[in-house]
DNA sequence: CTGAAAGCGCTTACAG
DNA sequence: CTGAAAGCGCTTACAG
């Protein structure tokens, strides 16, 4: 009954390459795991029974006397259902399954919208050895979900968010958003801009709150104006381009107009365009991340390229070392991001 | 010394909540599983034993126990390390994680080049229910990775790819490429094209070929040319860029260029721009899927949406319904595409 | 309504 | 160099 609902028909376990090979059971874990001195010629005629029988071994049954999955958990909670649409976070995703699997671990995807939220044991179907996880939402929704992670007792990567308590099992790993933020803005004002536009999700990024405090230290170096932010409400095409149409007749253009990623700022552009600007003689634009997409508009962006992909391989570096030292050696990690000039500002650059 | 490693510290189980409860295992597992009577008051403190001691049952031994384990495997062969990059793929991974999620079932989710293809036992890790697979690379490569799969003894979901032999534990789901190809094909017929070029990567995939044949149909029935193919080498902006102008400055343009998909689209769009010629009054131009990336470009890409979230969730659902029933209903699913205007060819459509 | 026993397929000490 | 025994944490018949 069971079989034929599916499970796999493994007949063949250890037990039968025993008896076939005329060994004990444990000689044949010997051979398997290289453990234990075992002769080379049953060795041999061990492995040639293993052949022969097809057999394989119970990755569950390993795992149960193990205590040990070989699997990490990675959790993406966003609003969109479809969960993987912003480049920004597949790239971490592949640079993490990528790490993982050459390391002879699994990864588990799940993802989630902040709403999903329900009371307590979410994710004890996972049972991994390690979580990683990619929070939006606004700060008390992210909290739940941490909350809800450190409940798994299992180390926690957290990526593009700080790490709330000092005493979690947990480490964060950041890029330097902050920064990027920062380059940004200064070569805005170096391009002659002294009036700007962030153009933001209504839901919260830890990773873009913190580029606009990056925009907001620059400008005030600069002794510029803070810039004013334009709710897109979600960071979808059609919203972000209407959220910019209608402030560009409310307001008038502004000298430039900060994205917060390429994608909002290519749809920022096209309603520059269509409002009948040009950029960047009208009105300067920047994208962030710097993802192939931000080569596909005309012209160019200008952008700051992330560290998406290391992001993630970092992730699956260092949960591997806790597994194997027993703790993380830092409570943060943060990666650098680089300055990207394209068409869609000026280019005499004082920086 | 495995806790140190970095095992969960799963201390309690469910001979402490039966010892603490004044019950037997099989009680609590009883009332854990529903099945079986157990009268309500004992229910009850049994489950505030649950919640007093933290209880959270070991999902590796009930695999075990069951030799059921409530996970799926997806693999993804493609040349590109960033293995997500492509939004055609992405959304048949979201689409397969969200119908997998709501349904208690896990996703593994592992990616491959073509040629990271080894002798046998390359999945033996991943012990799934059931294996889903999104292939590139030539026929031999992917033959190779559906052996492969074959031999792990469980279904098969192939996602884009036709089912090789009859006798196999395994289904194909694909969408109608072939008539996305003929829609575009027939559009820039009643457009007026008459020589056409479609922009292939080397790389194979079988969903391209697909549409190239759909293609060649329309132009067959309308008494056109047959397209001429540009090899572009990988599918990425660069060399889609290259390839296109490189063939303009050798050929000249022709009355259409008919992307593989829409990146590709974009990429010889900007191409024929610098090569001084207009979208679409001196080159018609259209892409396939129509994920939000089309809307982009200035003009708007005429192109096919695809059905990508939809095959994932129809391979998750076939895969759960097969581990069900025993075996899969059907060989073959075909979703529908539909041809979707935009600027980037003329519109006196006479379909 | 509740329980004692067996067993899923491995590996880890411990003997020999 | 090789093996018998115990146990990882569950659930499934089978009794009572």
């Amino acid at each position: 009954m069971d079989k034929a609902k599916g499970s796999k028909q493994k007949d063949v376990t250890i037990k039968d390459v025993a008896r076939v090979s005329e060994v004990s059971a444990m000689t044949v874990s010997n051979v398997l795991n290289g453990s234990g001195r075992v002769s080379e010629a049953t060795a041999a005629r061990i492995r040639s029974v293993i052949k022969q029988l097809g057999y394989r071994p119970s990755v569950a049954a390993r795992r149960l006397r193990l205590s040990r999955q070989w699997t990490i958990g990675m959790l993406i909670v966003v609003e969109d259902p479809n969960f993987l649409s912003d480049p920004f976070t597949t790239a971490q995703v592949t640079g993490l399954t990528n790490y993982l699997t050459a390391n002879s671990y699994s990864l588990i995807l799940r993802g989630m919208k902040p709403s999903d939220f329900r009371t307590s044991g979410m994710f004890q179907d996972i049972e991994a050895d390690g979580m990683v996880a990619l929070l939006s939402g606004n700060e008390e929704q992210r909290d739940l979900f941490i909350n809800e992670l450190a409940n798994l007792n299992v180390p926690l990567v957290l990526l593009e968010e700080h790490k709330p308590r000092q005493d979690m099992d947990c480490i964060s790993i950041c890029q330097n958003d902050e920064e990027g933020g920062y380059l940004i803005a200064s070569h805005l004002v170096s391009c002659g801009a002294k009036q700007m536009w962030t153009l933001l999700p209504s839901a919260e990024w830890p990773a873009m709150k913190a580029r606009v405090a990056g925009v907001q230290r620059a400008l005030k170096e600069a002794g510029v104006l803070a810039p004013e932010v334009i709710d897109c409400g979600d960071e979808s095409y059609d919203f972000t381009y209407r959220a910019t149409l209608a402030a560009l007749k409310q307001k008038g253009a502004p000298h430039a107009i900060i994205g917060g990623n390429d994608q909002m700022a290519i749809a920022a552009m096209k309603a520059c365009k269509d409002y009948g600007l040009c950029v960047p003689e009208d009105v300067q634009i920047t994208g962030f991340n710097g993802f192939d997409i931000w080569r596909y508009v005309d012209p160019v962006l200008t952008t700051v390229c992330s560290a998406a992909h290391a992001l993630g391989e970092t992730a699956g570096k260092v949960l591997i070392k806790r597994l194997h030292e027993g703790r993380f050696r830092q409570d943060e990690i943060t990666l650098p991001v680089t300055f990207q000039q394209g068409s869609s500002t000026f280019k005499n650059n004082l920086l």
